[in-house]
RNA sequence: GCGCCUGUAGCUCAGGGGAUAGAGCAACCGCCUUCUAAGCGGUCGGCCGCAGGUUCGAAUCCUGCCAGGCGCGCCA
């Protein structure tokens, strides 16, 4: 039940028949507008819900917007509403107040569905697939995939919160030239390690962590080198990137981060697949031979140039193994996709966007979404990385550093496109000054009045047996309103694939939440009251609860 | 040169057509004999990068400029 999705339902019904009335008394043009925009105003002396109606359908009537305001509402019904005053009010809004206790409905609302509280149908069982993080299989995951992570792994719970059928998936690029060039750099370390005197070619790569892959792999098969070359590079091909894929698994998981699906770039490739596509597309004349290459016509949907499939020498690019993974999505039944990209692959919207298009698919059913970058600030120094270096901040090195909650959080506050800095020190993760500690202190303060609460023998009371309306004090009031919003809070991140404004909702819950406490006490002699604090307190807390578990962040008993 | 992102309080960032622009941190002043002070209340702090335009209304949309970040391969 979305108790305020219905007092909206109400209202705009209302407006929409004052409208019509107005219209037959010939005091307005009309028409009924398609959308009426009802918006809970930032300043409660504007009311519950206010609409600036009036000041849209001022052009068409032809009239000062106040003026269409005064004639609505002149033929506003209220009866069977829970509205108790409209007004008029600054340049045209109207403002309504409704009858107090309007907002108790949702405590019941709350007990009943428990975890699922704040889940709806809203996105109408509608499939989308939802890839993110997808580093190469060549080394550790750096910074900015936390990010991702973070990101991504919430945006897929508001999804499926909000009523979408969302799958996760991480794309594995385990084919191709960089899965050559990773077989060279570990057989050459493993060499190394056993004493060989090797030279690392330049285009190998250079970080420490591939000398410890090839220190595990010399653990684990002791006699390695003593195979031949050519099998040893066709063992590592397939690997290293396995051993790589598998210690990025390990660290999401701890991290909160689990995919439905690890998806091959190679199983797509061993199958035959960028063949099949590409004879397709030549027949029907969207790839065409040029300069010994094989291309796709993306310039045909807007993209800069054209883009090659099959490169002269015969091989097939990354673009065209990207082409078969994406339009196997399709296959399997996504209607949307969403790619959660680092902003290093921005270049790519265009011809993502052109080659969906060369598929068959609507352009607008593939979104990509870029992280910016993440700076580590530590000492009041830029923590650099470089990935030809390699010494590039790890997502390790993060995690060595700040909680998994912290780090989440600190995350998800922020919108994916901003650049932002990590400051290890100033931002002082671990210290009580962070904002998740006030989110999950507020769910451990709750745990504690009712643990307090039992033992003076009070249990929380089933809704129906308490007398709502004690809840009055208009801290009791603003934190039950904002208990009401959570549904339509997560609707309105899923869609706008807004993950972060959720951390701002837990902030704001927490807020008010402390606010009531301090001037409202929950446990005392008046038992009628207390039963009515304690339901509130217990559905704050499943609020509280169910938003961290969006977020991927811990909710504590204790702190 | 072209493209993408960013520019809002001392710092880190929300807000992205609507009423008086917000939060956290930092600074300052108060509040624990009672359910967790990891808390609450208050003060200080802003030409929303600059200039035009659209609009009843612009921090928000459009154009240009300035500054910073990142990309522009038959690489992956």
């Amino acid at each position: 039940m979305r108790v305020i999705e219905q007092v909206r339902e109400q209202i705009r019904q209302a407006l929409s028949s004052a409208i019509q009335e107005a219209m037959a008394a010939g005091e307005l043009v009309g028409p009924v507008p398609e959308t009426i925009q009802l918006d809970i105003p930032k300043d409660k002396a504007h009311g519950d819900f206010a609409t600036n109606l009036a000041m849209t359908m001022a052009r068409q009537e032809r009239k000062a917007p106040r003026a269409v305001a005064e004639a609505i509402l002149k033929h506003l019904s209220t009866e069977g509403t829970w509205i108790e005053q409209a007004e008029v009010a600054g340049p045209g809004f109207i403002n309504f107040r409704l009858k107090f206790g309007w907002v108790h409905q949702v405590l019941p609302a709350i007990q009943a569905e428990g975890e699922h509280f704040g889940e709806s149908d809203h996105g109408r069982g509608k499939r989308i697939l939802l890839e993110y993080v997808s580093a190469n299989p060549t080394g550790p995951m750096v910074l900015v995939q936390a990010r991702a992570g973070a990101y991504g792994s919430t945006l897929a719970k508001l999804l499926n919160a909000a009523g979408y059928r969302c799958d996760t998936e991480f794309y594995v690029n385990d084919a191709g030239h960089q899965v050559k060039v990773l077989a060279k750099s570990v057989d050459l370390r493993a060499q190394e390690l056993r004493g060989a005197k090797v030279e690392i070619p330049e285009d190998c790569y250079p970080g420490e962590y591939v000398i410890d892959c090839a220190r595990d792999l010399l653990k684990e098969y002791p006699d390695f080198l003593d195979w031949p070359e050519e099998e040893r590079l066709a063992f590592l091909e397939r690997w290293a990137p396995e051993y790589f894929r598998s210690g990025q698994e390990k660290v999401l998981r701890e991290y909160g981060v689990v995919f439905d699906r690890w998806f091959s770039e190679r199983s797509l490739r061993e199958a035959g697949k960028p063949q099949q596509l590409v004879e397709r597309l030549l027949k029907e004349g969207i790839a065409y031979e040029k300069d010994g290459a094989i291309w796709m016509r993306t310039t045909q949907f807007g993209d800069d140039k054209d883009r090659v499939l099959v490169k002269s020498d015969g091989e097939f690019t990354y673009f065209a193994a990207d082409a078969c993974y994406h339009m196997d999505k399709y296959q399997r039944g996504y209607e949307i996709l969403i790619d959660i990209f680092g902003q290093d692959h921005h270049g790519y919207l265009g011809r993502m966007k052109a080659m969906v298009e060369c598929l068959g698919y609507p352009r607008d059913s593939l979104e990509i979404l870029f992280t910016q970058i993440v700076r580590l600030f530590k000492d009041g120094q830029e923590v650099r990385m470089s990935k030809r270096r390699g010494n590039f901040v790890l997502m390790e090195d993060l995690l060595d550093e700040v909680s998994v909650d912290a780090a989440r959080f600190f995350f998800l506050t922020r919108s994916l496109d901003t650049h932002m800095d990590f400051d290890l020190n100033l931002a002082n993760l671990k210290s009580s000054d962070n904002p998740v500690y006030y989110v999950q202190y507020a769910h451990a303060r709750i745990c504690s009045i009712l643990r307090q609460a039992a033992e003076a023998g009070y249990q929380v009371p089933q809704a129906s047996e308490v007398d709502l309306s004690l809840l009055k004090d208009p801290a009791e009031v603003d934190l039950i309103r904002k208990l009401a919003e959570f549904p339509e809070e997560i609707i309105a991140a899923a869609d706008s694939r807004e993950a972060h404004r959720m951390t701002r909702y837990a902030m704001d819950l927490a807020t008010l939440f402390h606010a009531f406490y301090t001037r409202c006490r929950v446990i005392s002699d008046d038992v009628a009251l207390t039963r009515a604090r304690l339901l509130l307190c217990d559905g704050t807390k499943v609020v509280l609860r169910n938003t961290l578990g969006l977020l991927g962040v811990s909710a504590p008993e204790r702190m």
